[in-house]
DNA sequence: TTGCTCCTCACGTCACGTGAGGTGGC
DNA sequence: TTGCTCCTCACGTCACGTGAGGTGGC
């Protein structure tokens, strides 16, 4: 498994090395391995992880906080099928997944709701364009007299 | 023409007061005209342009600098057909007219990466929800056992 | 050694949040 | 008057940016 340095996994996510220092202080990225000297090294799961979190937090428009929410979401359904399964007695569990559906089912509203104003947004952003490329054509047709 | 207190501006745009306040003093929001006693006095046209800026911002995550840029960009194209017509020659109109459409095509881009990656968001939670679902009526088939 | 990256403080900045302290209309 | 909103400072906070100052491998 190749040992990632800060700065590779920094270019692969878009991210400063201070940010990703500043996830793993709060909490939200999970804590690397480090060499006897003290280097943080990375592995591609930590790469997946930080992309995730970027994402989510850029559409989504997430707080870091709330990022940690929802992050753990993620992570107590990955990890259901583990000791959580054997541990947790099956209404507890019951009722656990159908909070986390209800979570999901929250965001997914959001999700769309995003999706409807970057659309109008985008439908101006055209409709700018498509004003501005008219005026040009007029300027060249005055032109030609 | 009903005028507005900045109290019913923040409630139809969903921001604070501060914010908008904050917003007038960044020269980001036209500032509204004052009564005697220094009361801000909004007209419809104040919350079209919030709601556009917030749109903007919240949307494709400008930061306040570039909204300022971006939303003078809108202006000098509603401007065009005015003075600016008259006092500016045929070629420095075309030219300017041209960076317009070449900023456009450039945030028209921006806009269609974030659909992209919304849409791979939205496909996530939706996977998730469905794997939510699915542990639930495991549970209640081992429960009719 | 020089050049490069790594580390940990720790102060600065951006976009507001949040009182403080005072004024004015119903 | 009481309750409500308005105003302007001005300090606090969140999510980092940006050096400072020191260490370590090629």
């Amino acid at each position: 498994m190749a040992r990632l340095k800060i700065e590779d996994v920094a270019k692969e996510c878009g991210l400063t090395k201070r940010t990703i220092r500043y996830y793993e202080e709060l909490g939200i990225l999970s804590p690397p391995q480090r060499s006897e000297k003290g280097t943080r090294l990375y592995t591609k799961e930590h790469i997946d992880e930080l992309k995730k979190i970027v994402n989510a937090r850029e559409v989504l428009g997430f707080s870091l906080q709330e990022l940690q929410q929802f992050i753990s979401i993620g992570n107590s359904l990955e990890n259901h099928s583990q000791d959580y399964k054997n541990t947790t007695d099956r209404t507890e569990r019951r009722r656990k997944l159908a909070e986390i559906d209800r979570i999901l089912g929250e965001q997914l509203h959001l999700v769309e709701q995003k999706i409807q104003r970057i659309q109008e947004v985008k439908a101006e952003l055209e409709a700018k364009r498509k004003r501005a490329r008219e005026a040009i054509v007029n300027i060249d047709k005055d032109q030609q007299k």
